[in-house]
DNA sequence: CGCATGCTTGAATTTAATCAACCCTAGTGG
DNA sequence: CCACTAGGGTTGATTAAATTCAAGCATGCG
């Protein structure tokens, strides 16, 4: 089921083991495990099975993915270097979690992650405040499935996948796209055609520019984000209050 | 902007107020808060404010949303008694807060919560549940918009509405729906025009009976189950593991 | 080279949105 | 008490957007 089960995994450190040298960020608790590796298309681990882990990413991508009755399959999130998952629930994962590109990770176990959580206030805001941008990104989601249109959609991601990887916003960036259009298309809540149409007719409009499968370069992006839907004019504190009368239905 | 500018506060409750009443629920929290009365339609925040207060709903309903650019309203949520809200964020409100009908709220300032979290391990496993819980709903609203169509997504809330309200199952089950339809289209995704339609197929399939026009009778329930497109058989701890592999497309 | 996989493109179809009319009910006021 | 009204809800006809079906293209790999 799992992959690396032949992976020697030291004695669990316990908030004692890490006595002189507490870490101050989440990433600073998986610095003394070892890292496994993934290959392309390996299981993380599935829905359903006891959370007995979190992860952390130190390279590469995964998705994130519920199926449901018929073989439907939705990808709710990306994961990258630096990310950290299994944090927001129970007793078992909701979602499965797959390498798209070949992996490292390091584990924790939940048990160990949680007994040093509550003995640390200085990591307590920071798991909290991971929980936070986490249902921030779910409603954002939310908003992105329920009421934009493809291109809306598509634009969206885009922009996601540019802050992600640089803080760069300027045009002319690369966006690196690992993921295949099948994934993206799970991921917006659309068909692999109609990714493909869209960032076609992206390209055509002169907006992106293709730089082979898994790559695009924002040659416009001022024009993406308006596309996008998202009023990111305002990131700021202070928010444009809208009406809601009169907009456009759907 | 807010209602209720002339209650009056007591002075928040420290740590230190709670000294031998110490709760052990979260609600408990709100016992000594006093009640604040919303007109059905009236705004309890706004998406954007500062973040003051975490509230307990009393008595009522209300509805969570956030609008985008051109006025479109997604709802991501509604709100009954005993639910809490304002938990999940971190200096801003994430959506606006609206009472759907007439509704009884208690607040209690977020500063005055988190330090009555950070001191009690009683309370912050259950702050912790609910972040989950969240998170859990979030992601099966992300399926519902991702991948379902209008019926399952109708079939999914009314179930959603039934298990909220009464534990019961059982068909001939009656499931209150305060919200308005433009309220239930805007939290599924979905027009007005095609939730009524949808309502109207369901009864007349005899799957349920309408009761009036904020009330539904569930007739047969495991059809609505199957409907729904949620593999609702399997709710235990074992999950069956369903192959990636020629199901509906979408 | 030849195959497989992923991606693109085109044409037909389907679903839900849109536009438009009408109905029902609760609440108002004469 | 009844008529009127406004808001919410339903229903029908038409349209639009995205899906589905189908074919072909590109890239990478044995």
């Amino acid at each position: 089921m799992l992959q690396a089960e032949n992976v020697y995994y030291p004695k669990e450190l316990t908030n004692g083991g890490l006595l002189g040298s507490e870490p101050h960020c989440l990433q600073g608790l998986f610095r003394k495990q070892p890292v496994e590796h993934l290959a392309a298309g390996q299981s993380l681990f599935f829905e359903g099975d006891a959370a007995k882990h979190v992860f952390e990413v130190v390279e590469g991508d995964l998705r994130i993915f519920k199926i449901i009755s018929d073989g439907r399959r939705v990808i709710t999130g990306f994961l990258h270097t630096g990310d950290i998952v299994g944090v927001s629930l129970k007793n078992h994962y909701l979602y499965s979690a797959e390498a798209i590109t070949e992996t490292k990770v390091r584990r924790f176990s939940r048990k160990a992650f949680e007994a040093e959580i509550s003995n640390s206030p200085e990591l307590r805001p920071e798991v909290f405040a991971h929980l936070c941008d986490e249902m921030a990104a779910a409603q954002d989601q939310m908003v992105l499935l329920s009421r934009k249109n493809a291109e809306e959609r598509v634009c969206s991601f885009l922009l996601k996948q540019l802050r992600r990887h640089s803080g760069c916003r300027q045009s002319n960036a690369i966006v690196e796209l690992p993921m295949t259009r099948l994934d993206m298309a799970d991921y917006l809540g659309l068909t692999i055609e109609t990714v493909s149409r869209t960032m076609t007719k992206l390209t055509n409009k002169g907006i992106v520019a293709s730089v082979g499968r898994h790559c695009v370069r924002i040659v416009r992006y001022a024009t993406i984000v308006q596309l996008s839907g998202n009023d990111d004019e305002y990131d700021g504190d202070e928010r444009a209050v809208i009406a809601y009368a009169g907009g456009k239905r759907h």
